[in-house]
DNA sequence: TTGACTATCAATCATTCGGTTGAATATTGA
DNA sequence: TCAATATTCAACCGAATGATTGATAGTCAA
């Protein structure tokens, strides 16, 4: 039985997860680590509205930053991403068919291969 | 490499979500079929409350609903869960001192057993 | 037919969200 | 010192969100 304040870090999680900018902040830091106007450059919108992603993230604890002098090193802490990991994994029974391919998957990240990932 | 239609249904899926009435109404539908007034009976909020939200699941392609005379059944549709599992799986890595809990859990749905659920 | 019941529609309200522009802060280096 | 740089802060804007209340539509049954 979850606590109301893992409820709200879970509000917190998903909502982060829900904007595609914010999702490709996440694949990118997952990469390594990136400066905020490193993390911006690729987007079309201002830098400021970048930064607000950043601390969207940085309040659901799945980015941390560091500043040292001028810049904000930004990294990914997934940790968090986990009880929202867990929370879907409990649908995985309605799409049986696809089953094998996600166990395989998963089998594959933990013996540090590299999943078939088409990612951009 | 995910087209625009899919980052939008993405979008929609964990925007539904992040908000705990929404998980709350589909850990409710992974039980069974219920009216909407079954649904909204547990909750502090007005019915329309609970019917805009049932809406926004519905335009998430997480439930279904057939309406019969006066009453509207609701049925769970977990397949667009999917995608966000993927997601979030990529991420897996990441907690490695859990992934056995995860991947035994997982293993426990694969073979139809009842994993250790505290869930409410 | 009338009345109760189920659910949605409609209007409203306060708040949040995603974006903008402009100013401020702090650091670096010439 | 002074100018350029990196980031954040602040104010604002329009749209979306989550809730309310009241009205409406449609169905069932006495």
């Amino acid at each position: 039985m979850p606590d109301q304040t893992d409820e709200q870090a879970l509000d917190r999680v998903f909502s982060a997860l829900s904007d595609p900018v914010r999702r490709a902040l996440l694949s990118r830091l997952d990469e390594g680590e990136f400066l905020v106007s490193e993390l911006a450059e690729p987007f079309d919108i201002s830098l400021q509205a970048v930064s607000k992603h950043i601390q969207v993230l940085v309040a659901a604890g799945l980015v941390v930053q560091e500043r040292t002098g001028r810049v904000s090193r930004c990294r990914l802490n997934a940790g968090p991403i986990y009880q929202a990991a867990v929370w879907v994994n409990r649908y995985s029974k309605y799409w049986q068919a696809q089953f094998e391919t996600l166990t395989a998957w998963l089998d594959d990240i933990e013996h540090n291969r590299t999943p078939d990932d088409g990612q951009s």
